[in-house]
DNA sequence: TGCAAAATAGCACGACCGTTCGTATTTTCT
DNA sequence: AGAAAATACGAACGGTCGTGCTATTTTGCA
C-alpha cells in the first residue's frame, strides 16, 4: 500500500544532451556530484519555502544559501516553475514518510484513523514555526492554473483520499457507524488540522493544539458505533 | 452592539500639510474630491487583492485599473503597507456589514449563532470564485511581522470574539448544555468555514458547502441541551 | 593522465517593483 | 475673479526578479 501520488513530471530539468553515455551504469551507480547537489538545491529550497511560500522562493535568495551563482542553481532546474515542482514532490515525500508509512504497521481500522490524525497534528505542530506548503500553496495557487497548481492539487488530493480511505476501512471493520459518511468526516477533520494552523500560527492562540484533539474525539463520538443519527 | 475592531491606524497618509483652515467646516463638509477618488481605489484595490492577495497586489496595476497614474494612487497613501491596511479596513467594512449587522435584528442566543454561520458561510461561497483575504492574508503575513499583520490579526480576532460571544449567549439563553465550551465549538465552527475555502476554492470539490452545513449541524447537535458529554 | 562532458560561474537583459521629486493641473474657498 | 491648496502626472532611481548567453572549472571514465 502507497499514497501513490499522481506522477508529478518526474523530467530532468535542462534534459542531458546524451544520456546514453553515463546515464546508467551496470552498477546503477552514475555521475552522482550533479544529483547530489541538485538534491542539497531543492531541500535547500524546501526549508526557505516553508518559511516564504512557493511564491516566495527566489532562485537569488536559494543561491545565497547554497554559496552559488544564480544561474549555477538555475541550471540544475531551467524554469522557476520546476524549481518549485520539485519542492512540492520533496515536501508530499517526506509527509508521505512521516504521517502515513508509520501508521501501515498498524492493524486496519480505527488504530490507523486515530494514527493518521495524530501524526497529522504532530507535523502541524511543528510547521507552527515553519509553515505547510500544502496550506500555502493552495492560497498561493487557488486561481492560477499551470503546472505548480496541477502538482499541488494532485499531491493534496492523494493525501486526502488516503485519510478517507483509511476511514472507509475503519467503517468496514466495523469500527465506525454502518451509515457514517467518509467524505463528511474526512472533511470534518480536515477542517480541524486547517483550524490549528491558523489559529496557532497565525493567530498564536496558545489552546489549539488541545482544542484539535478534542475536536477529532468529538468526531470519532459521533460516527462510531450506533452513535445517533450519523451523516 | 458592534464589532468594534481593535483602532487601524486611521492616520491619512501623506499628512496634509496644514489641516486647520480646511479641514473641518461647521456644516461638516470638506473637499470631498479627494478622498471620493480615494475610496474608489479602496474598492478596486480591495477587488484586486481578493485575486491576487495583499502580496500581490501592486500600485501599478491598481494604476492601470483606475486609470491614472502609479505616483497619483501612492500619493494617496504614502506607503504600500497603507494601502494594504486600508484594504484590510474596508475588508472588515464590508464583513461586518454583510455577516455581523444582519443578525442583530434576531432574538439572541441560537438564531443569531445560526445565522452568523449561515451569512459567513454564503459569503464564503461567493468568495470561491474571488478570494477571502482574512484567510490569504493569514497565509501571507504568519511570520512577517509589521503593521500590516497586526491590523490584519485584530480584524480576525474582533470577529472570532463576535462568534465566541453569540456562543455564549446561546448558552446563557439556555439554548446550548450548560457545560459547553465555547472557544471549543467557535474553534470547530472555523474549521468548517476553512475547510469549505479549501476544499472549494483549491480542490473545486462540489460538494463542499453542503458538507460545512452538515458539519454545523453536527456541532449544533453535540453541543445542543443535554447532549453526550458536551467539551 | 588526458579528454569529453557535466557542473558552475559571470554577466547582461528586460521587466516590474515601491518610492521620490519637481511640475502641471484641477479643485476649493475667499 | 483670483489666490491657495489639493490633487495628479511623468520621469527617474535603485532594487530584485527570472532567464539567456558564454566562459571556466570540476568531474568521471578511458
Amino acid at each position: 500500500m502507497s499514497l501513490s501520488p499522481a506522477p508529478l513530471s518526474t523530467r530532468k530539468a535542462p534534459a542531458p544532451a546524451l544520456p546514453g553515455a553515463r546515464a546508467a551504469m551496470p552498477d546503477g551507480r552514475v555521475s552522482h556530484k550533479g544529483q547530489q547537489t541538485k538534491a542539497a538545491i531543492v531541500e535547500a529550497a524546501l526549508q526557505l519555502a516553508t518559511q516564504v511560500g512557493l511564491e516566495g522562493l527566489s532562485i537569488g535568495a536559494l543561491a545565497d544559501v547554497m554559496r552559488m551563482s544564480k544561474s549555477g542553481v538555475f541550471a540544475h532546474f531551467g524554469s522557476r516553475e520546476e524549481l518549485q515542482i520539485s519542492v512540492i514532490r520533496e515536501y508530499f515525500r517526506q509527509f508521505e514518510q512521516e504521517v502515513f508509512h508509520p501508521v501501515l504497521q498498524l492493524p486496519r481500522g480505527l488504530p490507523r484513523v486515530e494514527a493518521l490524525f495524530s501524526n497529522w497534528m504532530k507535523r502541524v505542530a511543528v510547521e507552527i514555526h515553519s509553515g505547510c506548503i500544502f496550506i500555502s500553496g493552495a492560497v498561493e495557487f487557488d486561481d492560477r492554473p499551470g503546472a505548480v497548481r496541477d502538482a499541488l492539487a494532485s499531491s493534496v488530493k492523494t493525501w486526502l483520499d488516503a485519510m478517507y480511505r483509511a476511514v472507509m476501512q475503519a467503517k468496514h471493520e466495523g469500527h465506525l457507524d454502518a451509515n457514517a459518511d467518509g467524505h463528511q468526516m474526512a472533511f470534518e477533520i480536515h477542517g480541524l488540522i486547517l483550524a490549528l494552523h491558523y489559529e496557532a500560527r497565525f493567530l498564536n492562540n496558545p489552546g489549539s493544539i488541545t482544542r484539535a484533539h478534542t475536536g477529532f474525539t468529538h468526531i470519532l463520538a459521533r460516527y462510531g458505533r450506533g452513535a445517533a443519527t450519523p451523516a
